[in-house]
DNA sequence: CTTAGGATCGCCT
DNA sequence: GGCGATCCTAAGC
C-alpha cells in the first residue's frame, strides 16, 4: 500500500478535503483507538493555521511529507495530533479532534481516569491522552507502527461547521464530523 | 531577555 | 457560561 492510498485518503488533496475523507477512518496507536468522528482542516494560507507564518521549530513537521503526524503541545498542557497533507513542503494539516472508542478501551480509561466512554476521546487533548500520543511521534509516518489507519465503509454521512477554539478565520466551515455521533467534542 | 498569547480541559457557579 | 492551570512558542526589543 502506498502512502497516497493509505486508508483510502488522497493525502495530496486540500486540507479540507482530507479532513472530510478522514471521517470514519479507524485510527489505532499501539492498538488503541477507534473511528475518527471529528476533524478540522488547517491549510497554509489560513490565518488560524500554525503554518501560516512559515516553518518554525514547532511546526516543521507540517512542512514535511504528507501522511505523517504533527504533534504539538497546547496551552502548555495538552498534546494534540494532526495528520500532514498536501505535497511535501506545503504546510497543511488536519487536527484529529475526536473519535469513537473501539479498541483498547481499558487502556484509554486508565490513561484518562474515567469510565465514561464519551469522555475518552471527545476533544483533541483528550484523544491524544487516551491514545498515548506524545512529542515522540511528531513527524512519524502514519503507515507504520505505532500507527494503524483503516479505510471506512462507503457512504459516511459527514457534516461541516465552523472550527472551535480559534480567534482568526472563525467563520470558515472547516470542521467536519460524523453526522449524529455522540462522541463529538461539541454538537454541530 | 521579555512578553503576549494560545487549534484545551475541567471545575466552578 | 466563565475562568484558572501551566508552559511552550515566536516575535519584538
Amino acid at each position: 500500500m502506498t502512502e497516497q492510498q493509505l486508508a483510502g485518503v488522497d493525502w495530496y488533496a486540500d486540507a479540507h478535503q482530507v479532513a472530510r475523507q478522514l471521517i470514519g477512518v479507524t485510527l489505532l496507536v499501539n492498538g488503541v483507538g477507534g473511528r475518527i468522528v471529528e476533524t478540522e482542516a488547517y491549510d497554509r494560507d489560513d490565518p488560524a493555521s500554525h503554518s501560516f507564518a512559515g516553518p518554525t521549530q514547532r511546526n516543521f513537521a507540517m512542512f514535511g511529507p504528507p501522511a505523517r503526524a504533527y504533534v504539538y503541545l497546547s496551552h502548555g498542557i495538552h498534546w494534540c495530533l494532526n495528520f500532514v497533507c498536501r505535497e511535501p513542503g506545503h504546510g497543511a494539516g488536519v487536527l484529529i479532534r475526536a473519535l469513537e472508542p473501539t479498541a483498547g478501551i481499558e487502556s484509554m480509561m486508565a490513561r484518562r481516569g474515567t469510565d465514561d466512554l464519551r469522555k475518552l476521546c471527545s476533544g483533541p487533548g483528550k484523544l491524544a491522552q487516551a491514545l498515548g500520543v506524545t512529542r515522540a511521534m511528531n513527524g512519524a509516518a502514519l503507515d507504520a507502527p505505532p500507527f494503524v489507519l483503516q479505510a471506512p465503509p462507503a457512504g459516511v454521512d459527514v457534516v461541516a461547521g465552523p472550527r472551535i477554539g480559534i480567534s482568526k478565520a472563525v467563520d470558515m466551515p472547516w470542521r467536519f464530523g460524523l453526522a449524529g455521533s455522540c462522541y463529538l467534542s461539541r454538537r454541530f
